[in-house]
Formats: C-alpha cells, sequence, structure tokens
RNA sequence: GGGCGGUUAGCUCAGUUGGGAGAGCGUCUGGUUUACACCCAGAAGGUCACAGGUUCGAGCCCUGUACCGCCCA
C-alpha cells in the first residue's frame, strides 16, 4: 500500500470550502427518510436578516451544530432548519439611514417604494449573514430555509392574528404604551431596559386656587405638570387632610385640577404630595382610572411637545421643556429647591432612547389565557430547562404576565390584517384582503397602517417554519422540534412567545429541551460591543483559525449557566489540538508506505490496543451522557483528553515499538489497528471538529463515502477494561517517575539511562513491568532496564519512587548529593504530612464506626503504601549521607 | 425593594449523590526524537472570599458577612 500524504503544514483555510461544498452538492445535510427512528430537529434562532453574525451568534449556532452532527451520526432523521428574521425596527432603522444618506426621508418616497427598497437591502444582506453560518459549517438544510416574510409565513401571522381576535384574545385600544421617540413606534413593556439614572428631583408649590395655602410637589419630571389632571395626597396624611377635595391652580397652564386622596401616595417620599399625569406615567394612569380623572397627552409623535400645552411650550423637546418650566416657576416663586436623586429609568432596547409613557391607540393580546397553557405545558414537564434554574425566570414572567402591545407604527413588517370602513366605522378582520366592509358592503376601506411586532411571528417560528397553517408532512413528522438553543437574553421576548404560541394552536409544545447558554464577554468580563471595540469577529477567527478552532473553543468553554469570558487568543486552543489531530493522522498515513492492512479476524490484540479501546470507549460514555444533558465542556474536553492524552501521547508513542519493529506481520498488524482507531477517533471527534475529520476519513485507505454520516462511537460493556487499565496506569506511574528524575537531573533525552525497577515478588506491579519491558525501555529510553524483586540501592543511582516499586537510574556521572538530599527531603516531607493526616483518620474510632468500609480500607491502603515510601525514603537519605 | 448567580493556581475557568484540589493559557527547566516547536519531557504555583455551623470527614450541605454581576419591580 502507498503512503498516503497530508500537508506538512496544517492550514484550514486549503479544505473548510471544498468540504462544506462537498456537503452540499450531496445533500448530506437533510434528514434522512428513516422513519423508524426518531427524528431530531432543532429550528434556529433566526438571525436579524440585515445583521452581521457575531460572536454570539457564533457560539449559538456552534453548539447547534455540534447537537446536529451528533444526532445526525446516531442514525436519526436530522433537520435543522435555517432561516433570517426580518427585525421590523432594526432593519427599518438600516434602511432609513440609507435613504438620509441620500438626503431622502421616508416619506418622500412612501410607503411602496419604501417597502421595495427594503426588500433590496434584505436581499443583498440575506447573502451575508447565510454566507457567515456556512462558513461557521452550520449543517442546517438550505432547502428548507425560511424568512419571516415568507408569504408561508406571513400567511401564518395572519391565521394567528385572526385567530386570536377570533378567540377575543386580541384586542385594539386606547392604553399607555411605551413609546420610543426616535423609532416612532410603540414597543412592548419587555422591549424596554430600566437603567440607574443620576438625575434630579425638584419640588415646587402648587397653590390652592382659593388662594388659602399652596402644596409643595416632588417629582422626577416637572415638564410633565403641563398635562396634570390631579394632585394626590396619602389619605391618612395629616398635613394634606384638610386640602382634599379642594382644587389647585395648576401653575403655567391657568388650569384647575383637584386634589385626591389615594393610598398608592408614600407619605414619606419626597413631599408626601405628587403631581397626576395619567398620559405620561403608568402609576398615574392607574390613579386616572380609579378617580375618572381627564387624560391629557401633552406629547407628538416625535418627543415634542403638542399643542395641548400653552403655547410657549408647544415644540419643545422634553429636555427644553424641563428646563423652561423649571425658569418659569422659579419666576412665579413656588420653586423651592432641586436634590440628587438616582432612579430607573427606561430605555429603548433597539437605539437606547428615553421612552416616554404614552397614551395611544394600539392593538394588544390578551395574555393571560395564553401564559396559563405555556405554564401548564412546563408542570407537565413537556419542556425542560438546562440549566434548570432558568424555568424560575421562565415562569416568574409567565405568572405576572401583562398583556402584549403588538402593533408598531412602522412599515416594515407584517401588516395587521385589519380594514377600516369610511362607511360604517366599523372593522374587517381577516385573513385574505377584502375587496368591501363585511358589514356594510362599502368599498371605502383601508387597511390598518401598522404592522406587527417582529416578536409576533417569531413566537410561530417552530411550526410556522415547518408549513404550518398547511397540514404537511414535515410538520406531521418534525413538531415538536427536540431542542432549542438560546442566549437567556430572549428567554420572554422568543423562547415563552413560542411555547405559549406552540400550545394553543399546535396544542403542543414547540421543542422539549431549552438550552440556555451564556452570552460571550471579553476577559474583563464587559459585553462585547461596537462602541468598547471589544468585539470579536468569528469571520475573522475563522479565517485566522479556522472554522473547527472556533467550534472546538466554544464547546471546550461552553459551561453550563456562565456567561463565557474569552479573547481571539482563546481560539488558538481549538486551533493547536485541530493541528495536532493533523500531525498525528499525517504520521499514521505516511506509515502506510509498503504495509497492508490484516482482516479484522485474524489480529491478536495486545494489551495496549485493548487499553486504546478502553479509553476511546470511556471518552463515547462520556460524550453521550454530556451531551444529553447539554454540558459541552465535559464533552469537548473528554474527546480532547482522549485523543491527545492517550492515543497521541501514549498509544502511538507505544506503536512505534512494532512501527520499527522490522516485522512486516508485526507492522501490518499495527498499522490496521492505528488506523481503525484513528477512523474512530475522527468519528468522535466529528461533531467537534466537522471540516479537519471529514477531510481526514476521506484520505482513509477505507472509509464510507462520508464522515458526516458515519456512525457514532457508542459505548461497549465489552471494551470496557478496568483492570487492563489498572495495570497500564503503573507503566504510566513508572515511566512518569524516570521522566521526572531525568528532568531534574538534567540527563538529556538522547542519552539511554540503565534502570533497575524493584517491585514486590509476585505482584501485579511486578508482572506487568516484566511483560511490557520493551515498552518501558522504550519510552524512557533505556540501555538496560531490570526488573526484579531484589535491587539493593547504591549511593551512585538516583531513586525514583511509585506506588508498588523503587526504581533506579544510573548514572555515570556524579549525583549532586546536596541537590537529591534536597529532593529527597521535600518528598519525605510530602509524606509525612499525608502520613500524619491518615493517621489521624485512623486512629480516630468515629471515623471507623461511620465512615463506610471501602473508604476505610482505602485509607488503611494508603497509610501502609505511605509508610513503605517513607522508609525507602529513608534508606536513600542514610545512603547519600554515609 | 424582590429574585438569581458568582468569589478555587498569575489569567480564564472545570470540579454532578460530602471521602485523593484539576484543565487550558502564562511562567520556569531541558530538548532541531524525520507526525506535530500550533511540538515533546518535566517543574513551580492554591488558608478553595471571610466568619460560624452540621458531619467521623466540607471547595461541595446550612446560616451570616463582604465584594462583583445579572434579571425583575
Amino acid at each position: 500500500m502507498k503512503a498516503v500524504e497530508l500537508k506538512k503544514a496544517f492550514n484550514p483555510a486549503d479544505y473548510e470550502q471544498k468540504i462544506y461544498k462537498f456537503w452540499i452538492d450531496n445533500k448530506l445535510f437533510s434528514p434522512n427518510k428513516d422513519r423508524n427512528k426518531k427524528p431530531y430537529v432543532i429550528v434556529i434562532p433566526p438571525p436579524n436578516v440585515t445583521g452581521v453574525l457575531h460572536v454570539g451568534h457564533g457560539l449559538d449556532n456552534s453548539l447547534q451544530d455540534i447537537l446536529i452532527r451528533y444526532h445526525r451520526m446516531l442514525g436519526q432523521p436530522t433537520l435543522w432548519i435555517p432561516g433570517t428574521d426580518h427585525a421590523g425596527i432594526a432593519t427599518q432603522n438600516v434602511v432609513e439611514k440609507k435613504l438620509k444618506d441620500r438626503g431622502i426621508s421616508k416619506n418622500d418616497i412612501g410607503r411602496e417604494r419604501f417597502i421595495d427598497e427594503t426588500w433590496k437591502v434584505k436581499k443583498e444582506h440575506h447573502g451575508i449573514i447565510t454566507e457567515q453560518l456556512k462558513r461557521l459549517g452550520a449543517s442546517c438544510d438550505w432547502d428548507r430555509e425560511r424568512f419571516t416574510l415568507d408569504a408561508g409565513l406571513s400567511r401564518a401571522v395572519r391565521e394567528v392574528f385572526v385567530s386570536l381576535y377570533e378567540k377575543g384574545l386580541i384586542y385594539k385600544g386606547n392604553y399607555l404604551i411605551n413609546w420610543c421617540p426616535s423609532c416612532g413606534t410603540a414597543i412592548s413593556d419587555d422591549e424596554v431596559e430600566h437603567e440607574e439614572i443620576k438625575g434630579k428631583m425638584y419640588h415646587y408649590y402648587y397653590p390652592l386656587a382659593d388662594g388659602t395655602g399652596r402644596i409643595p410637589i416632588a417629582t422626577t419630571r416637572p415638564e410633565t405638570m403641563l398635562g396634570d389632571t390631579a394632585v394626590a395626597v396619602h389619605p391618612d396624611d395629616r398635613r394634606y387632610k384638610n386640602l382634599i377635595g379642594k382644587m389647585a391652580a395648576l401653575p403655567l397652564t391657568g388650569r384647575k385640577i383637584p386634589v385626591i386622596a389615594d393610598s398608592y401616595v408614600d407619605k414619606e417620599f419626597g413631599s408626601g404630595a405628587v403631581k397626576v399625569t395619567p398620559a405620561h406615567d403608568p402609576n398615574d394612569y392607574e390613579i386616572g382610572i380609579r378617580h375618572s380623572l381627564e387624560k391629557i397627552n401633552i406629547i407628538n409623535p416625535d418627543g415634542t411637545l403638542n399643542k395641548n400645552v400653552p403655547p410657549r411650550y408647544s415644540g419643545l423637546t422634553i429636555k427644553e421643556a424641563r428646563k423652561k418650566v423649571i425658569e418659569d416657576l422659579k419666576e412665579e416663586g413656588l420653586f423651592i429647591k432641586e436634590e440628587d436623586h438616582v432612579h430607573q429609568v427606561g430605555h429603548c432596547y433597539r437605539c437606547h432612547t428615553v421612552i416616554e409613557p404614552y397614551l395611544s391607540n394600539q392593538w394588544f393580546v390578551k395574555m393571560k389565557p395564553l401564559a396559563e397553557q405555556a405554564l401548564k405545558a412546563w408542570e407537565h414537564g413537556k419542556v425542560k430547562f438546562f440549566p434548570k434554574k432558568w424555568e424560575n425566570t421562565y415562569t416568574h414572567w409567565l405568572n405576572n404576565i401583562r398583556d402584549w402591545c403588538i402593533s408598531r407604527q412602522l412599515w416594515w413588517g407584517h401588516r395587521i390584517p385589519v380594514w377600516y370602513c369610511s362607511t360604517c366605522n366599523k372593522m374587517t378582520v381577516s385573513r385574505t384582503d377584502p375587496d368591501t366592509c363585511i358589514h356594510c358592503g362599502s368599498a371605502d376601506i383601508y387597511q390598518d397602517p401598522d404592522v406587527l411586532d417582529t416578536w409576533f411571528s417569531s413566537a410561530l417560528w417552530p411550526f410556522s417554519t415547518l408549513g404550518w397553517p398547511e397540514k404537511t408532512k414535515d410538520l406531521e413528522f418534525f413538531y415538536p422540534t427536540s431542542t432549542l438553543v438560546t442566549g437567556y437574553d430572549i428567554i420572554f421576548f422568543w423562547v415563552a412567545r413560542m411555547i405559549m404560541m406552540g400550545m394553543e394552536f399546535m396544542k403542543e409544545v414547540p421543542f422539549k429541551d431549552v438550552y440556555i447558554h451564556g452570552l460571550i464577554r471579553d476577559k474583563q468580563g464587559r459585553k462585547m460591543s461596537k462602541s468598547l471595540g471589544n468585539g470579536i469577529d468569528p469571520i475573522e477567527i475563522v479565517d485566522e483559525y479556522g472554522a473547527d478552532a472556533f467550534k472546538f473553543t466554544t464547546a471546550f468553554l461552553s459551561v453550563q449557566g456562565k456567561d463565557i469570558l474569552m479573547d481571539k487568543e482563546s481560539f488558538k486552543m481549538g486551533s493547536k489540538f485541530a493541528n495536532k489531530i493533523w500531525n498525528a493522522s499525517r504520521f499514521i498515513l505516511m506509515n502506510l508506505e509498503g504495509r497492508k492492512l490484516v482482516d479484522k479476524s485474524e489480529i491478536t490484540y495486545t494489551d495496549e490496543d485493548l487499553w486504546i479501546f478502553h479509553r476511546i470507549n470511556k471518552a463515547a460514555e462520556t460524550v453521550e451522557t454530556a451531551l444529553k444533558t447539554y454540558r459541552f465542556n465535559d464533552a469537548a474536553q473528554a474527546v480532547y483528553e482522549y485523543f491527545w492524552n492517550d492515543y497521541c501521547d501514549w498509544f502511538l508513542e507505544i506503536s512505534k515499538l512494532s512501527l520499527y519493529s522490522g516485522s512486516p506481520s508485526e507492522q501490518d498488524r499495527i498499522i490496521t489497528v492505528l488506523i481503525s482507531l484513528l477512523e474512530e477517533s475522527l468519528r468522535l471527534l466529528h461533531p467537534f471538529l466537522p471540516f479537519i475529520t471529514e477531510e481526514i476519513y476521506q484520505k482513509l485507505p477505507v472509509h464510507l463515502p462520508n464522515i458526516i454520516r458515519a456512525p457514532y462511537p457508542e459505548y461497549s460493556g465489552e471494551r470496557s477494561k478496568p483492570e487492563i487499565e489498572k495495570n497500564f496506569s503503573y507503566i504510566q506511574e513508572l515511566v512518569r517517575a524516570v521522566r521526572t528524575v531525568r528532568s531534574e537531573f538534567t540527563i538529556p533525552r538522547e542519552k539511554k539511562i540503565h534502570v533497575a525497577v524493584k517491585a514486590e515478588k509476585n505482584s501485579s506491579v511486578l508482572n506487568t513491568f516484566r511483560q511490557k519491558a520493551d515498552i518501558i525501555s522504550l519510552l524512557i529510553n533505556a540501555s538496560r532496564l531490570d526488573i526484579s524483586d531484589t535491587i539493593t540501592a547504591e549511593e551512585t543511582h538516583i531513586p525514583a519512587i511509585g506506588t508498588g516499586f523503587e526504581a533506579f537510574v544510573y548514572t555515570q556521572e556524579l549525583v549532586n548529593i546536596p541537590k537529591e538530599v534536597e529532593r529527597l527531603k521535600k518528598e519525605k516531607q510530602k509524606v509525612e504530612r499525608e502520613t500524619s493526616r491518615t493517621k489521624g483518620k485512623l486512629e480516630n474510632s468515629s471515623f471507623l464506626e461511620k465512615a463506610p468500609l471501602d473508604v476505610v480500607n482505602k485509607e488503611r491502603e494508603k497509610l501502609l503504601r505511605l509508610k513503605e515510601t517513607g522508609k525507602k525514603i529513608d534508606r536513600f537519605l542514610a545512603n547519600l549521607s554515609a
């Protein structure tokens, strides 16, 4: 057989794109047709179509790819549905900005042309983000790719809207909502981020209308006084009791407003009297309802003051109005003081503008009935979170659910399927675009100008992507999906809502497991952001280290329930591992030269072969349990340690004895074993490093058409050999002990040494050493190795002590006696510390009584060993000082 | 104000029924072993935040404290 050559320098760029094309061309990402096996399905959290892949996406999709590839190799029909999100506000902002650069506003070109522009931008950007996912190696079924504004998904959105409307779960009404003046739209409660702000508390007076006195007011938002419709005090507050029912003269406006009593007011806070602005504060809104107060809206959609305020204020921004109101109050002699005050202020999660509570006519989803179903699904164990702690977040949100404002004053998105009749003023809510009003038949109808919250369509993603509301075969077979992988920042936005909608429309949860991973942060623990410039571009990493390095590193660092702190350097780890795989493979493949592979039935396996089988078996077992519970770091670590430490450092090194033995039959035998283990190792590694494993796999002398669908190594009881492992550990300990001596006495690697080993007669240690003398000689580079139960130490020997043995390294050079004494003394100290600890335990009667027998026995054995070792050291020390 | 999480080697972090403190990176020593210097062999380095408690035994369980972070009000 000819050697197979791998390039000397490992370079992932040589093959990654080629391999991806191979997978695509052969449609290897589509699910197999084995209907007898349970399908494994993931729907991708759809990235923003106009976005750019950041490292968080990289993490999210790497983990999904690992799960998908693992299950695919288990032979399950495995489907990963890719797609993108139209991201209403974000995309509209992008397009508006582009127009602005050309000096155009969206109103200049009108709705239709604006949407056309947006589709153009969508089409350009779409390729960017999907190409990036492909660069990462994401094995999604691209033939099933979806976009939230596709015809099919839009149909699903309409069906859900109309159906919920018909069930009375969607309604329209004039309520206080969160208004983002910058985005120019309402947003939901969940889209408001509360932030601590160092602001001011302003104190000033409202005079009583009858001139009998004045009330001190405290507020953080003095400008909203222009919309005040009451002053509220606590009913039990003695200071103000006599004022209740009187009228106050609202300064700067000439209006009169009542003084009311409401127990919401905190007597201790501020002055104990609060101004009430029902149209611009959620608490005041509630007070307004209780007291039937007028609601005066004083703010325009763009955040400036409107015509409901005196002319000298209208048109001002909120900031300007605040300044002016305070100046004017001062002028009127009503101002008392201002003091520093830290309080929470809501900001838009998209653009970070301060949110205005705003009275407005909007569409809402009545959430309680939906939330109850979502809670029930969780209670019945139909959906599980990993890690479990997120279930608290989930249930807390559902238990404190508020109605969801779903209308957005945007142009880009699913238009609300409601038409208003100019003739009879009634609404037509319809699955299909109507020509006439269903109430009066008038053709004079117009559609609601608003669109739906993007999360409304995202909530349907797990079934809309499978074809719902059509009863497709995909939907029938692949729903519910298996696992959702996402970050904790969108548990309410998305996860909980998908579960609600799944329960409502499919009567079944959308996924059984939810794996919540951490966020990626920089090494200082800060969130990655453009403004800090601390972000990592995953594509840059792929260019520099390869997609495998990216994937493996993220998996290795993905500890359940924790954020991941990393920098660009972190990815060296995966790159080094890939390099190791490359070179180990290169070595084996080059040794194929002149060899022939032996039929497996003719092979007699050595203890070392059985040992490495045992180790790979253990690694496969670890991967299985780790991936079942989404412990990616455990899985990655298991394959890493198996391949690097066991396979390369020990097995491969030992195999050189056979490879260079000069016996063709032994060479054939060992190369067969090496190749077969390499093949299995590649399969073990594939989910974590898909490209390099496929590349090498296809160069093996015997292989299936591809590794991506080859079977994953599974645990087998027959391969488990703890006895073999134990014996092998004796060899490892001896080799390490001798190597340490070599290192400490700077005996160069190439210098062969004479070593004598003593172990107890008839012990398994002695037997193992005797049987494996050639291996030991190789690993310690011995010129001569004596193994016996009767060796006496001499001064010129350097001792190395281990469990059940003592070894002596002969050296012609004079032993550095003081150094040797120092080393032994240090070792002696260690032994003594351990001895006294162990002795203490064994002399403790309650330990003997209460501790389990095997623990006690273990301690006893340990003490014997320590004593033996201590004696040996003493003997050596005595020899040296003699 | 309520809730959750963290504090283990110089750095980033593992440590899953309480019974031998670990990894990667970094540091130091020695090596151009024809698989790999993205490497090999070895070493140093830790009062497991602090204070109590439970236990024969605590990094792990309980209570409290300090500091840091996140979510919700």
